[in-house]
DNA sequence: CTGAAAGCGCTAACAC
DNA sequence: GTGTTAGCGCTTTCAG
């Protein structure tokens, strides 16, 4: 009976195919350096076992896992598992397999991931954080030499695939005020949590500004357990709201539905956006409007960026740095303003 | 200037800390054999050089990785990123590192996920596969004795951890009769391509075979962008079901809209089920009427299975499978049926 | 084109 | 309680 701790190895390949384990190696490494028939030979008994070559002794021995290391604050949002989703097709066509870890949010977490992984040996780590500025765990990647590239996160001293949040946001209230919006609010998770959300917030406040509207509220929503709730107040409010701008659709969802409990219809009564153009938004009903981020493009290119490096011996450089285009996506749940004198009802 | 090729090793710590790597070693794997002194001089070096034991040389040295494969259909339904969640959690706190990999619905890429992951050493593997009955790939570790655990699938010869979704459609027929509902007609992706789904439509055949019900339509939709289209098909006919069983909860969700979209109003002029349970479907307006499957707990289970099992240099067996519970979790996109006479609007 | 041999970093006997 | 040593499976000079 065969024994897991048997594994076949390139000793019994070698052996069966009557051809040194140096040869064997070569078969999987540098073919072309193999005549075709002892290649073919070997080929053959590897087939008949089923055997691969084991990636511990092949790791340990060049110095080389072609594993990258995914570090993400949550599989909870589709807009990172979309984007999990194109690193883990670009992974795959370049002959790396993956590990994620996830933060829940928790900027500690972001070190212990990184440490691991880096521990697993993993040739780069692709990684969201809390706040690119601070992050210990950048300065543990930077230090070591470990390749990496951040993906939404966006700073001039790393290199990056993000888009211009803060400038799609400061559009994208022009556009509301054009559509007769004054009262308009930002909603987010929180702040301080979230670079991202606070560059998406700055494109609000100075989208304001230029709009010469005060008063532009933000409602700070901590837990998405109680965040229906939390914007139900504001949408009681006498003057509240008649535009809410979320800084993420799932936000925006949860401010569709609370619209909803509040008596309010969307978009007739009010209109809610969203931020990062999860492929769901499209199927809801009212489709969402929100400013969509090529998601899948992204872990794509942050791929392309880091192992590019990576072939080359080198670390990725801030310069080489992506920016992708993000458009606002009309969708039904955002309209005109209600004539004035129905807005409060 | 420290080159990443020179990584810090046993041996630097050993030498720098004045104790043999052996004792190094053991200071990481039983400190408790360690004096408290040495171990506390050898902690502060390690420290000191964020040191960590390099996994692959571990791996290769004791034939165990700590590592565990994940194969998934896709990261594209949120049923699949919160039951990897759950395996992520419960991975985590029992020292492992997951390593996922997504087959598309393609039945061979199953194959090459696993032996990929095989390559890699990984201790075990939880996988969800197209069909359990005739999976290649099931066979494979079968025959390799790797500890693996099937989740969501359901099948008497493997370990699996599942839910009961046959009876589950079948009870819900039943609701769906109490109710009113007389044509009732059942949604689901390609049959082939998911024993699941088989699964839930013959509970659903079964039910309304009980229900003296005939003409059970039944609605493929092979592919998800042109869900809406082919639902609305259906929504369109004459004698158009009142209540749409869905096979699953993204396919409800575009139930919903094709609804919409033929000015039919939910739950009012139709019902709308899924299956899943999805944390987002509470969120929808209307939040989803649901066979709520616990995903979290499912991945959590798998784990402790399957760790179990690792543990005590076995492989799980089919007898040590698990049921959760699944239930009927009432929303808004489900209600009595319409009075006869308004029935085909 | 192929083989022999060293060694990647670690752990587990086995000594002391 | 600690050190010595062999070897996990592989790749890669170096010889031939």
């Amino acid at each position: 009976m065969k024994q897991r701790s048997d594994r076949i190895s390139i000793l019994d390949i070698a052996t069966r195919a009557g051809v040194s384990p140096a040869t064997v190696s070569r078969v999987f490494n540098s073919p072309e350096q193999v005549s075709e028939t002892t290649r073919e030979q070997v080929l053959h008994v590897a087939r008949e076992h089923g055997y691969r070559p084991n990636a511990s002794a092949r790791t340990l021995r060049t110095q080389r896992s072609r594993v990258l290391g995914v570090v993400l604050p949550t599989l909870n949002n589709p807009v990172f598992t979309e984007c999990l989703q194109g690193i883990a097709q670009a992974t795959a066509t370049h002959g790396y397999a993956i590990m994620p870890a996830t933060t829940e949010y928790k900027v500690n977490h972001e070190m212990e991931a990184v440490a691991q992984l880096q521990a697993f040996g993993v040739d780069g780590v692709i990684l969201v954080v809390s706040d690119a500025q601070s992050s210990k765990a950048l300065e543990r990647l930077k230090t070591s030499k470990t390749p990496y590239t951040l993906i939404y996160n966006r700073h001039p001293d790393h290199p990056c695939v993000s888009v211009e949040g803060e400038l799609a946001v400061h559009e994208l209230v022009q556009k509301m005020v054009h559509l007769g919006h004054t009262r308009i609010a930002m909603v987010c998770g929180q702040l301080k949590t979230s670079d991202r959300a606070q560059q998406r917030y700055a494109g609000f406040v100075s989208g304001m500004r230029q709009a010469r509207l005060e008063a532009a509220e933000l409602i700070e929503v901590p837990f998405v357990e109680t965040a229906i709730e939390q914007i139900s107040v504001s949408l009681k409010k006498d003057n509240r709201p008649t535009a809410l701008i979320c800084s993420n659709d799932l936000l925006a969802i949860r401010a569709i539905r609370a619209a909803h409990q509040c008596g309010l219809r969307v978009p007739q009564d009010i209109s809610v956006t969203g931020f990062d153009g999860i492929q769901l938004g499209q199927d809801l009903t009212p489709a969402l409007s929100t400013i969509s981020q090529p998601n899948y493009e992204m872990g794509r290119q942050s791929v392309l960026l880091l192992v590019k490096a990576i072939n080359e011996s080198r670390v990725p450089e801030s310069r080489e740095s992506l920016t992708l285009a993000c458009q606002f996506q009309w969708g039904e749940s955002c309209a005109q303003a209600p004539a004035p004198h129905c807005a409060n009802t």
